[in-house]
DNA sequence: TTTTACTTGTGAAATATTGAACAAATTTAT
DNA sequence: ATAAATTTGTTCAATATTTCACAAGTAAAA
């Protein structure tokens, strides 16, 4: 019922506002919060609205219990765990920004296959061989596997999560993973995401040059127009 | 007039397609890459359609030629440069990944501010002060700028970026930075991306186990029904 | 107290994206 | 050569998402 870009949206927003408090602010209206993301107010105040807290009229939302409201919308009642699948660069560097520091899901085990990984541990979290994974996550009550390898063996292995009662994926192979229907995947493809921005950034480059050019052009239109039509 | 979508599907099919032709494989059809990417073969036709690129009714689409299609359309004639702001472990790990090893987007440059880093390599690239980011920008005609900082020296960095003529902004920074019209950004937020799949896999959860319980007394239900209604 | 100015909540319009469906085209089989 | 089967290109419908716009409400000012 709840939109994916909602969902992410309100993540953006209680970061947002968490910082605000420590700063001291107490409410906030919508236009300042989306000032801050670029998005319209009303985009804001609709997905607060989703929340089912109210602001006040002309003052805006206390930041305080819309901080609760978010909370008691996004997070589950207890801590969530992941497992983290490939000790890699990438899988590193998630483990060094996520391991310990996130409240709602906290990785809580890695894997990877090489043996000479196994057994130790990276930013506080110990890394297994594959072939205990699912005793991990029913240890763990993990609910979410982060898939850090390349595209080969990635549907093999997500088959093994799902099979061990993992119902989030969070994809990082370039491989476009098959899960039953009662399985989430979000898909993080940084090749595919390298290639939209450098297109992007050529067409946007392309795309402010005409627009350079037809604007030395303009005023020798404008010029012809107002000696002609003259309205 | 082409939607972010399409571009990313299209990279998506690229790929597919190279390693397709690898395997010796010349022909292929909209359904066949629908069913690796798991979505509808008419989205596949109108990606490719855009393209200008035509397929063979009753045979499908003849891979070499498209392949061609789709480079024609997605790359620059010359191959563009990147830059990374931001080397700590995310940082690495993109080096890591696409230093390289990606033709269409080179990361030519590193920037740090740990004057550890400065005039190291790594990954094959050379990390230098953030005072020769401009500079450097200009030798390598970089177009494209990648954020892998924590989100305080965000802004100012983006603004450099922009300054320096790079039109295009990879950002794996929680900041939403602000840029002006003719800059494209793209924002990879892990922490909010983590925070959806957390919710979403709960979800699933929830959900599935109420499907379980639905189909569990659906059995009576339906048979009450057929003694009451026998339609 | 009354007025003014401003903000929320939300229905309705606008836009973007996807999916269904079918004519036209082409290959294969008869 | 003809018919049957299948796939493309594309239009139109369906769905999803965003934006507009305004009534209703609230605080601050007069």
């Amino acid at each position: 019922m709840v939109s994916e870009k909602t969902v992410e949206r309100l993540s953006l927003y209680r970061r947002i506002l968490q910082q605000l408090r420590v700063e001291g602010k107490e409410t906030i209206m919508s236009h300042e919060l989306a000032n801050i993301l670029h998005i319209k107010p009303a985009q804001v105040r609709r997905d607060i609205m989703q929340l089912g807290y109210s602001g006040i009229p002309n003052s805006g939302y206390r930041i305080r219990p819309l901080l609760e409201s978010i909370a008691n919308f996004l997070d589950s009642p207890l801590p969530q765990s992941a497992v983290l699948v490939g000790v890699g660069h990438l899988g590193l560097a998630l483990l060094a920004n996520f391991a310990g520091r996130w409240r709602q899901l906290a990785i809580r085990a890695a894997f990877d296959k090489d043996p000479a990984k196994i057994g130790q541990t990276f930013h506080g979290c110990r890394c297994y061989a594959m072939s205990d994974l699912s005793k991990i996550i029913a240890e763990t009550k993990s609910v979410v596997g982060i898939l850090a390898i390349p595209g080969e063996g990635a549907q093999s292995v997500c088959d093994l999560l799902v099979q061990s009662g993992v119902s989030g994926i969070l994809n990082f192979s370039p491989l476009r993973i098959k899960v039953p229907d009662n399985v989430f995947v979000e898909h993080v493809d940084l090749s595919a995401t390298f290639e939209k921005v450098s297109f992007f950034a050529r067409r946007m480059k392309l795309y402010s040059e005409e627009e350079k050019w037809k604007v030395e052009n303009e005023t020798t239109e404008g010029e012809y127009e107002t000696l002609t039509t003259n309205q």
